[in-house]
DNA sequence: GTGAAAGCGCTAACAT
DNA sequence: ATGTTAGCGCTTTCAC
């Protein structure tokens, strides 16, 4: 590999010169430049970023740290932070969590260690001083951190009301919810805004707890429609729930949405595409991951920003699996 | 930020000690020991990854490039790759190349002066030379690469053929298929396998190309049913044109599998939530993604390898979209 | 407009 | 067992 000194010797010229030439930093001679330019090319030389990382402590990196991007909510999200990323010249270091505070916190030490230049997290935790004392910007993706951290991320409690309002509205007698878990802030909060406008209509709701989860959430899904065949109206905490709730559903020969109807939540490219296609509240997937690696790269480049915390609208989606 | 100069003088010992202690590189005094690792603590010292990686020459971090973390497949191999990384210590940078050449070869070019120690990679292109060159190993996942590169692969023209002899011992009178495109050297692997079992029955099969993509997928499902109701036995490129084909089926009242038979390729996780599930060829997605991570690291850290070339096994997932 | 030299934070000879 | 020092490849004052 040739470095900038090779490219000196070869041209004639001091490596100040040549460095000068690579980032355009002052006035060189056009003679001069040609000369650099031409041993560039002649020694096939390639900038080592590591040394210019370390001289100027900024990597062009940002780390992302989700649960898991096997959950089909993730992929949507890291591709919008990797194409948002690469179109400002950075790249992106991918860390599954799993939701795990230690798994995290070494990502998070590694992170920092490797000098990137911000961190786009997706944490279980509200509240956490895994981020406490760190040399750069975080943003929260899809987790309302309060006041302590900028955030981009939707109103999950009024996503919650608007699936009631849409149950109801439908005509649906009896409710039920299958929530994500109640450690997730999104979870809860999506729970409360379903519980809180049926109990304005003075109805209330069976309330299984899950997971956001294939899995787990089959298991769960059964259990519902066994223990309480009156069901007709089911919230469920995100769409993969959703999917689970209308396979075992399918299996045990109810009609959908005639007989149960299904409101799921996030939006994910597959709840469309099976049958019946699953109505849902929708989140602006792409743009939240968007917004929040622009909001990062701003909070990094030492912008000014407006607004460091950001929420997107949500929507209701109306496919195959209710009635209106 | 301390530096491991900082730490020297707060310990009172020289930079050369502290870095031995930092790396267990030679004795040191235990006494010295204790007072280095106290002057560690009390700095809140943490070593700069980037000097290290500059002087060293290994930055313990992996590119892979795939064309897109939003198609099904990769989330799976994508966290495959993660935690196999994670466990020997190592980062992976994420990168999506929509099967872009020239994508690609920024990705490649931007990699390789970060330093990264490997690029895990599933390239369009059988033969390119967007890999010629390179001071550092290459595998590639997915795509055979012939003897040129190491990779890691299933056997997709057995996968084909074991498709066809499916279809057809389930007593499948016409076929048909949509391929993936044929730009893909898998897309057309399997095809040929597909066509040549037939063949050898005395069978043909109408043939649409298709794109391992959901929207795409749904236009030419569509055609497919509308031109030829005759149809009964389909074999599909990848899980996702089978999910849309379904789909399709479903909304023109066909039933499944008495009168049409679909077989997908893959095992993605979503094939099987479905109603109904998809019976499919499937690869050890997570094993592949693994496989490859290992052979990759093993390269870099020039451990000797008996294998540069690693096929794995395929098998047949009877689900409910064929009748045995 | 260009060059010399210091230094980013670390490791590894080479001394002692 | 420990210290001194020369880099790794780059950028950036500060001279000229």
């Amino acid at each position: 590999m040739a470095t900038i000194r090779d490219v000196s010797k070869y041209s004639g010229v001091s490596v100040a010169t040549v460095s000068r030439v690579l980032n355009n930093s002052s006035k060189v001679k056009s003679t001069t430049k040609k000369k650099v330019l031409q041993a560039i090319k002649e020694l096939n030389y390639k900038p080592n970023a590591v040394a210019k990382t370390l001289f100027k402590k900024q990597s062009y990196s940002i780390g992302l740290i989700i649960p898991d991007i096997s959950n089909p909510f993730f992929p949507e999200v890291a591709r919008a932070v990797e194409d948002t990323a690469r179109h400002y010249g950075y790249r992106v270091i991918l860390c599954n969590s799993d939701g795990n505070r230690e798994k995290e916190k070494d990502y998070i030490e590694a992170l920092s260690q490797n000098h990137v230049d911000g961190l786009l997290v997706t944490s279980i935790s509200e509240n956490s001083d895994n981020f406490k004392g760190l040399h750069m910007p975080v943003v929260a993706l899809d987790r309302s951190k309060g006041k302590e951290i900028p955030c981009v991320y939707v109103d999950n409690y009024e996503g919650g009301k608007l699936a009631a309002r849409t149950l109801f509205e439908n005509g649906g007698k009896v409710f039920a919810e299958i929530s994500g878990p109640y450690n997730l802030i999104t979870a809860k909060e999506r729970s409360r805004g379903f519980h809180d406008f049926l109990k304005k209509k003075e109805k209330t709701a069976l309330t299984y707890e899950g997971e956001f989860d294939f899995k787990h959430s089959i298991v769960v899904a059964g259990k519902l429609l066994d223990e309480n065949p009156e069901v007709d109206s089911v919230f469920v905490g995100n769409d993969q729930i959703g999917i689970a709730l209308i396979k075992e559903a399918m299996l045990r020969g109810l009609r959908i949405p005639n007989d149960l109807q299904i409101i799921g939540f996030d939006g994910i490219e597959i709840g469309g595409l099976i049958t019946p296609s699953l109505s849902t509240i929708q989140q602006p997937i792409y743009d939240l991951g968007k917004e929040a690696t622009k909001l990062l790269l701003d909070l990094a480049n030492k912008k000014h920003v407006e607004q460091t915390s950001i929420c997107m609208p949500i929507n209701y989606v109306k496919r195959s699996t209710t009635t209106g």
